[in-house]
DNA sequence: TCTGGGGTCCTAGGACCC
DNA sequence: TCTGGGGTCCTAGGACCC
């Protein structure tokens, strides 16, 4: 019998807080400044009381819940929390996968002889991170990791829910339509359109009309789901992507200040491609204008992308195709997109010995960099 | 409510090839 | 010549998640 656990740690980023500060403990805490375009990132459960949640204008949070901390995020620290959290969970399954920085989930099929029961130790390993690491977290315990998932989130903060095998689709009934994990406002308005409001009245659809009516994917999706099934046909190790943005304080209106700021994106992602060991096939540019309507536009190169330089120019090309001088961003992004393994052979074009020489010089200054020597590129180029 | 940043996946149209 | 169908890749936009 298949067995999942799924961990997720409460209000991850304010229980750090609330752990490194004790003064803020029982306290309304909020990451996130309450400045103009900032959002909330998380906040404490005394926060919540207030109407705070996730994804807030902070400064909407501030008007809720006046005498919140406000915290900016610690990144650094939360990442290194994580780990050790991760760490003490690997040692219960060797079929670990970390879903983000404050979820897990754990394959426990077949753990029964080793560690017991699911029940008692799960109580274990929340008793063993609230001891060892301070924080609490939810476990959720299914058949399937989608049950899982949706489990972690019913007790939650400190919370254990077990759905037994069998008891699915009841579950499934029992959290309601705009619970389940996959359906967003968008999903949930087209189903309330549709006079779908209930998991039992999806199940008096057939596949067949529930494809029609909201595509095939979506469709399989909601028909899985409201029987308690897991509809997630997840194949790992597919492309990826690796991407920045950032949002002005001001919408920025000069080519200057966009192409420094592309240059500095373009060694960032240069960087972080060199440390995941991928190349790109493909450049994306995204821009927010001050209405905030959203564009993005890419371009996939015939001759392979090797150094900051090119990611820079093309970036610059992307940007001149779709912005004047004198036009007001809110957002400027950046990403490379359709990754592969640079193990890879690459397929190279004749003329593009330079862009190599470039790769390796990128390759000394992210290293120099990785070990805190901040070094002036430029000074760098006048050695070379 | 005046709306972050990092991702994944899906859809639909068009180019191009056989 | 006014015209089929399938496959694959690329592009742009959007939904969704943490």
């Amino acid at each position: 019998m298949p067995l999942f656990f799924h961990v997720d740690l409460d209000a991850f980023f304010a229980s750090v807080e609330q752990r490194e500060h004790p003064e803020y403990r029982g306290k309304p805490v909020i990451i996130g400044l309450p400045v103009s375009r900032s959002v909330v990132s998380t906040c404490s459960y005394e926060a919540r009381k207030y109407g705070v949640h996730s994804a807030m204008p902070a400064v909407t949070a501030k008007k809720l819940c006046p005498n919140g901390i406000f915290v900016p995020p610690n990144m650094r620290l939360y990442s290194s929390v994580s780990h050790s959290v991760m760490s003490i969970l690997k040692e219960y399954s060797p079929v670990f996968h970390q879903v983000s920085i404050d979820e897990a989930r754990l394959d426990m099929t077949g753990t029964g002889k080793l560690f017991g029961p699911p029940k008692p130790l799960a109580l274990k390993i929340k008793e063993r991170i609230k001891n060892e690491i301070g924080i609490t977290m939810s476990v959720g315990i299914a058949s399937s990791p989608f049950i899982a998932k949706m489990a972690s989130d019913y007790n939650k903060p400190d919370g254990l829910c077990m759905v037994s095998p069998g008891f699915e689709q009841k579950f499934i009934d029992a959290i309601g339509l705009e619970k389940i994990w996959g359906l967003g406002k968008s999903s949930i308005s087209a189903m309330h359109s549709h006079g779908l409001f209930t998991p039992v009245q999806v199940r008096e659809l057939s596949l067949n009309s529930l494809t029609k009516t909201f595509g095939k994917s979506m469709g399989t999706y909601v028909y899985k789901a409201v029987r308690g099934e897991d509809p997630n046909t997840y194949e790992e190790a597919r492309s990826h992507s690796i991407s920045t943005e950032t949002t002005f304080f001001q919408d920025v209106k000069d080519s200057e200040s966009l192409h420094r700021c592309l240059l500095s994106m373009s060694h960032e992602l240069m960087g972080r491609s060199l440390d995941e060991g991928v190349m790109a096939k493909t450049v994306g540019l995204k821009l927010r204008w001050g209405d905030f309507t959203t564009i993005t536009v890419q371009t996939t190169p015939d001759y392979p992308i090797l150094n900051a330089d090119q990611i820079y120019s093309i970036s610059k090309s992307l940007l001149s195709s779709k912005w004047k001088e004198g036009e007001g961003i809110r957002l400027l992004g950046l990403g490379l997109y359709q990754t592969y393994s640079s193990d890879k052979p690459i397929q190279d074009s004749l003329f593009s010995e330079g862009e190599h020489k470039k790769r390796e010089l990128d390759k000394v200054v992210h290293a120099l960099e990785s070990r805190g020597l901040k070094l002036q590129k430029a000074s760098v180029l006048e050695e070379g």
